[in-house]
Parts: C-alpha cells; sequence; structure tokens
DNA sequence: GAAAAAATGGACCGGTTGGTACACCACCGG
DNA sequence: CCGGTGGTGTACCAACCGGTCCATTTTTTC
C-alpha cells in the first residue's frame, strides 16, 4: 500500500506530484464508498463518482472495469477494515467476563462509527450477497471474530461463570443484530418512534443494556 | 377495500370481469412490493413492473403518479398489513411472562414469514426514511405495539416479576433488532458463516435464544 | 340512451447513464 | 534520448428508462 516505489518517491521529492496511481485508486474508492452507501448499487451514479474525484470516469474504467467491479472493491475494502477490530480483539486475555464485556463495547462503537460500513452491508443484502460470494477473503477474516468469541465462551465455561449449552456464532449473532439494528435502521425506527439514536444518553443506556442482556443470557443456572 | 361498489357487484354477477380498478391496483401493488423489495428503489424498473402486472404501465402512472409514488403506496400498505400482529396482540391479557414472551414469538414469526417487508424496511433506510416521514398514519400505527408492551412491562413490575427500570422502546428495539436482522442478514450473514438462517432447526433455537434473553434481561435483581 | 367520467392501450420522447474510441502524456529502462 | 508501457482527458454513443400524448373503450350518471 504505501511501499515507497521510485516513483512515488520522485515525485515527493518534487513535492509536485503530476501522476499519482495509487492516490487515484484510493480516491476513487472513498469517494464510491459513499455513493454506494447512500444511494445503494443501482442509484450511484458513476458520473457523479467521477465528478467527486480528482480524476474522470475514465480512470474508473481502467482501474475498475465497470460499475460493479468498483461496487466489489468499495465492498471488500469496507469489510477488510474491520480487521482494525480484530487487532484490538488481541488483548482479550482478560478474565472471561470483562473481555465479554469489552468485545461486546468494541462491536457496538465499531457500528456506531462506521454507519457507511452498515449501509453497504444492507445494500449487499439486498442484492442478496451475490457480489460477496466471489470475496472468499472475506469469510476467513471475519471468522476470526468467532475464535476470538469461542475462546472466551470456552474460558468463562472452564471457571463456571458461563454455561456451555450457547453456540458461539449465536451469540455472535444476537450481539451483532443488536450493535447493527441501532445504525442500519436508525432513520425508519427514528421517524415512528420519535428517537434520535445517534443521541449520546441514548447511545450510552444502550450499550449497557445489550452487555446485560449478553451477560445475563451467559450466567449459568440450576434449572 | 372490498367494500361492495356496484360496479363490482355487477361484475360478480356477469362474472366475466371486462374491467376491474380495484384489482389493477392491487396488482400493480403486489408485483410492485416484489419488484422494490428485490432491487431496491432505484433498482426497480416501471416497465418491468408493468410487465408483468395484467395491466400497462399506463396505468402505473394513473393510479400513482410516478415510480415514486408507487413506491411509497408499496411502502405504506407494507407497514400497514402489520396490523394483523396488533389484532393477535390484543390476546395479550394473560400473565405478563407468557404474554411477553408470545409477543416476541408473534414478532419472530411476523419477521420470518414476511421477508418482503424487511427488505422493504432496509430499502427505506438506505433512503433515510425520506418517503415514511410523508407517511404519518404508520407513527401511530405503530406504536401499538409499544403500548401493549407497556402495559405488559407495568403489570410485570406490580407483580413483581420484572424490573421496572427499563424503557419500553429500548426493550421493543431489542426484541426488533434480533428479529430484524436474522432475515435482512441471512444472505451477508449465511455467506460468511457458512449458515442457512432459514434452516427450521437454526430458526428454533434462534427464537429460544431472544426469549431467553428478553425474559432473563427482565428479571429482578437485587444488585 | 346519450353525455360525462373513469379506465385503458400503445406508441413515442427526451434526458440520463453506463460504457468506449481515440488521442495523448508521463515515466522508466536501456 | 528514445521507445514502450502504464496512466489520463475528452468527446461521444447507444441503450435504457421514467414519463407523457392521443386515442379509445368501458362504466356511471341522469
Amino acid at each position: 500500500m504505501s511501499k515507497p516505489t521510485k516513483k512515488k518517491a520522485a515525485a515527493e521529492q518534487l513535492a509536485v506530484v503530476t501522476r499519482d496511481p495509487e492516490a487515484s485508486v484510493q480516491d476513487i474508492l472513498a469517494v464510491a464508498t459513499e455513493e454506494f452507501a447512500i444511494n445503494g448499487l443501482s442509484g450511484a451514479r458513476v458520473d457523479q463518482i467521477a465528478e467527486r474525484t480528482r480524476t474522470s470516469k475514465r480512470m474508473i474504467y481502467y482501474y475498475f472495469k465497470g460499475k460493479e467491479g468498483l461496487y466489489q472493491a468499495v465492498l471488500e475494502k469496507a469489510y477488510m477494515d474491520i480487521r482494525a477490530l480484530e487487532e484490538k480483539a488481541k488483548l482479550l486475555d482478560m478474565e472471561p467476563r470483562a473481555a465479554m464485556r469489552k468485545l461486546i463495547e468494541l462491536t457496538f462503537d465499531y457500528d456506531e462509527t462506521h454507519p457507511m460500513f452498515i449501509s453497504l452491508v444492507s445494500v449487499e443484502n439486498i442484492h442478496q450477497a451475490r457480489h460477496l460470494t466471489n470475496l472468499s477473503s472475506i469469510k476467513e477474516l471475519n471468522q476470526s471474530v468467532i475464535r476470538t468469541l469461542t475462546s472466551i465462551l470456552e474460558r468463562g465455561r472452564k471457571e463456571g461463570v458461563f454455561r456451555a449449552d450457547l453456540d458461539p456464532v449465536d451469540v455472535h449473532l444476537l450481539i451483532s443484530a443488536f450493535c447493527f439494528f441501532r445504525v442500519s435502521n436508525r432513520h425508519t425506527f427514528g421517524a415512528i418512534f420519535d428517537r434520535d439514536l445517534s443521541d449520546p444518553k441514548l447511545r450510552k443506556r444502550h450499550k449497557k443494556i445489550i452487555i446485560e442482556a449478553v451477560e445475563r443470557l451467559l450466567e449459568v443456572r440450576k434449572s
């Protein structure tokens, strides 16, 4: 990505960048991400994307082959960026209950701060994940969350603080659903119930609720 | 809707319906619902909708003014159909915990059996609920669920089986999020974690999980 | 039963949109 | 310094698509 090629090095020396392919690609991707997230796949306009870019429409077709290719690249990049969450998740060799709490908070905060990503996933679901199936890399990536979660649950079970009859993916589904829905459906939910889900007060309360819900769900019972 | 007009009565007598405006409208709405749910607002094609209808494109503009008008009508109808859930919810003068359980099951089953509705709501969220704000009728309608939920929580609190510090809308959010997400994100979630969320086995398990999560969340604690 | 109104069909249009042809320029290796 | 390759801008097109015009037929009204 940022590996300094001869070309780039020369350009930096001159302080006047006449051409910068890598930057062009990134620029297009950044603009396209917004456009696709706001307007959807069919709603986004290639001309509009091109115009907001410092390059031209020609470049989009040069680098991404077409609208669908660009969309797929945007989707892939968006999913790859969750790597940040994965890295932080490595800190999870703390006590099981604290680790679980931290994992929920990370998920909650990530979704909250990445509404673009949420929108893109929604768009992709409307298209029945047709483009996602081409991206095999993503599968492996996201399953690392499951591995982390499995490890936490396992440790908790051994220590006797977590029950043993819950599937890690199901737990992930519960957490994801709440965090994702809050953002993905903020407009309709907000309109119907007159609530601004981006209100910090609500955000804090909701974070507490999902944490409490999961904690209680995981508790061991005699019944 | 089904109020027998002279027109309709005459048509039924003849048993040969040469023209049936009401049926035309309903036919268009049914087809348009599918098209908008599958392709989104921008993705859906008026010609395609018209072709699948037994009438013509001309009729769409005659009855619904335009593409946006048709979309709005589709959205309104979809939301109105939840009335069915509302009616069943009137049965909720049972014991609080049983009522809560029933309410969750109804929500779960409704979302499960109405993927079209889920898609439409997702589409509308991508468009920032721009069209929903025009439909003031929907607000009143959906808030009846909250009234029901409030009543259940209140009764439970009086009987000492539910805690008192939870907002009904927040509880509704938790339930909705899980039920909705399971359907709305079935494609991406399914692709990434190799799960068919429509598998009856999973469905049963997930229903149990959301019920258990809410039940435990509502329990009274000394802490 | 005629006139008014509602409903319908089909051809057509003009702007939009994804995509491309062509010419050209910058950069690097030799 | 020169030739090839990779990168870029402009102008353009053909198909598509939302929307409308005009004519016609059925239904209702009186």
